[in-house]
DNA sequence: GTAGGGTTAG
């Protein structure tokens, strides 16, 4: 049998094929090309040599049309059955997105439905091209068909499970990988560990990354990102002490994750320990970290050292602008949001969906009703761009803020999907600010429908039951809570102080100064007290004694800025995270505080500010 | 002599 590699081989391709070997081995895919062309133009054949490296050029440089071309010679010169040209041309047509021709280029030759490369092109063109399904289908085959699999193939099928449903198929190519020794790879083990993160599953990722003997630069990131993709901010800080311990030195992709983690927990003094670790090592001009800085900065309230960077940064991309947009958005600058989205189109970058989330919801805050309903129109009108569940809950806001709800009414009827808990969560928030208590009882039950155990929504309903003096409703909504089984996730707060993140839980006192803190508390309500007198004060603070329900009465936050006023100067601003999403009634407490001891406070939760100051609250009191 | 791959931001 002639091997299918040497059909159409020429003496004259050979000097093409020579010179096409050097300039595609360091890169020069757009030379590769230019080689190609002289080689047709001096009427020299190509053959199953030059096809691979004129494929792979096209598809480097994005050439979909010269791609589908160079296909039409490889059928010309009948160098279809070669392998190489195949795999390139499965490899090439996926990177186009255009899997279908794939697919047909694999199904048509009967060589390729023997050949490892072949699946392994097409394995990884379907994970690509977000066709997860077939990713799988197309390994089972391969594996009952005992085409043999190798690491490569493992790297193509691995992130196709990287989704919480399709964890159990990760799981048994894991159990593959170790049955046959493709797990000692370390490109498979990294990837096996970011499938478990994506799939949410940071025990089983950190599991696998205990266990690997010898933890590259590459395991540690994915670990550390894999933490600060899934919320897990301490452990993110954690772990990466642990590798500054280990001696392994992080690059632009630890301090990114790192970075995110201290977005969450508003950590900023932490974040700028690590900017000022990145000033030393020659990171400055990527724009990953410039992006990651900027939103630290940015969501933790520091809008003017946020500018600076985005001002001075060389390529400002979609992501960079987004960020300065929702910081001065969720700060209350709905204006100057809007100012810096228009002169983001201006540069010609289009907004996305993410982008339109950000100016809605910057409008919702500052009032800009009518704006906002400009963008929402704008967005799938100029840009193309389906408003999504996100989009609706952020009209939702904005018409509800305004109390415009007859038109809310008629936006969710409109909806061409289901309104999500989203949608009737924000409108059941709405409902709190404009005490309308009807359909705050409509919203409540559609959105327990969809979330039955989100105890945040019970809270928000019981509490706009409580500014209704409605007690019967209140014992209602605690009746619900006990009978289902729902429990309030104990309330966590904390507060950063000297690159240092200080957590409380209700009642805490572990805490080495818990007997200042609580002097601290004491004294806080002694000046209350003075300037309220003790009616007002008991009214001030009657509901948020009465809505939340601790143990010792004595709640996280409260804790949280005693000990922030214990460590801080008058000038200060004291910054409190609370992991809850919904911050109940802590903003009633803060308000009265910030007002006695005359200092500015900011509670932040999951992912909005409230910021009070001289009585002021440019808050939401739901998200 | 040529083909297939892992981690990063809003």
């Amino acid at each position: 049998m002639i091997k299918p590699s040497i059909i159409s081989r020429s003496y004259y391709s050979n000097s093409w094929n020579i010179q096409l070997r050097e300039v595609a081995k360091d890169g020069y895919f757009k030379e590769c090309i230019e080689i190609y062309r002289q080689m047709l133009r001096h009427g020299d054949s190509p053959d199953s040599f030059t096809f691979p490296f004129a494929l792979k050029s096209c598809a480097s440089l994005s050439l979909p049309i010269s791609g589908s071309q160079i296909h039409s010679h490889v059928i010309k010169t009948g160098c279809e059955p070669d392998p190489f040209v195949q795999t390139s041309l499965i490899s090439m047509y996926s990177k186009f997105s255009l899997i279908d021709n794939a697919r047909m280029v694999f199904d048509e030759n009967v060589h390729s439905r023997r050949l490892t490369v072949c699946y392994n092109a097409l394995l990884a063109g379907y994970t690509h091209n977000s066709q997860p399904l077939k990713a799988m289908l197309l390994f089972q085959k391969m594996f009952s068909s005992d085409v043999p699999f190798n690491n490569i193939t493992m790297l193509g099928v691995i992130p196709a499970c990287a989704l919480p449903e399709n964890i159990g198929f990760g799981m048994s190519l894991h159990g593959c990988n170790v049955k046959y020794g493709t797990d000692c790879d370390s490109f498979v083990v990294n990837s096996l560990l970011t499938m478990y993160v994506k799939c949410g599953s940071t025990e089983l990722a950190r599991k696998l990354f205990d266990e690997i003997p010898q933890k590259g630069l590459i395991s540690w990131n994915a670990m550390i990102s894999g933490y600060a993709q899934n919320g897990l901010a301490t452990q993110v800080l954690d772990l990466y002490s642990e590798m500054k311990f280990f001696g392994v030195e992080p690059d632009p992709v630890t301090f990114v994750g790192v970075l995110s983690s201290c977005t969450h927990l508003g950590a900023q003094r932490i974040g700028l320990e690590i900017e000022q670790r990145i000033a030393r090592s020659n990171f400055g001009a990527n724009t990953y970290l410039t992006n990651a800085l900027i939103n630290m900065y940015a969501r933790c309230g520091n809008l003017a050292r946020a500018r600076k960077l985005f001002d001075v940064m060389g390529e400002k991309n979609i992501v960079s602008w987004t960020a300065m947009i929702a910081g001065y958005g969720m700060h209350g600058h709905g204006d100057i949001a809007i100012e810096l989205f228009n002169e983001m189109k201006l540069t010609g970058i289009r907004p996305d969906g993410t982008a339109y989330v950000c100016v809605l919801s910057a409008c919702s805050h500052a009032g800009l009703t009518d704006k906002g309903l400009g963008y929402f129109k704008e967005m799938e009108r100029d840009y193309g761009t389906r408003p999504g569940h996100e989009h609706y809950a952020c009209l939702v806001d904005l018409l509800g803020r305004a109390g415009r709800f007859q038109e809310v009414k008629e936006l969710i009827d409109s909806m061409p999907m289901k309104p999500d808990g989203a949608v009737w969560g924000t409108l059941l928030g709405a409902c709190k600010i404009h005490g309308d208590v009807k359909l705050a009882e409509l919203a409540f039950e559609r959105v327990i429908e969809l979330e039955p155990t989100n105890v945040g929504y019970y809270v928000l309903l019981s509490n706009i039951y409580t500014n209704a003096e409605n007690m019967e409703g209140v014992a209602r909504v605690r009746v619900m809570i006990r009978e289902r089984k729902l429990r309030k996730e104990p309330g966590c707060s904390y507060v950063e102080l000297k690159g240092k993140v200080h957590l409380f839980v209700a009642g805490d006192r572990n805490h080495p100064r818990t007997n200042e803190i609580y002097e601290m508390l004491n004294r806080l309500e002694e000046l209350i007290e003075e300037s309220y007198g003790t009616e007002a004060k008991n009214e001030k603070l009657r509901r948020s004694e009465e809505t939340t329900s601790t143990s010792a009465g004595v709640h996280s936050e409260k804790l949280a800025v005693a000990f922030g006023l214990l460590n801080t100067t008058a000038d200060t601003e004291i910054v409190i995270i609370k992991n809850l999403r919904i911050c109940g009634d802590c903003h009633l407490f803060m308000k009265v505080v910030s007002e006695v001891v005359n200092r500015g406070i900011l509670v932040r939760d999951a992912s909005r500010f409230h910021h009070f100051k001289d009585g002021t609250c440019s808050c939401n009191d739901y998200w």
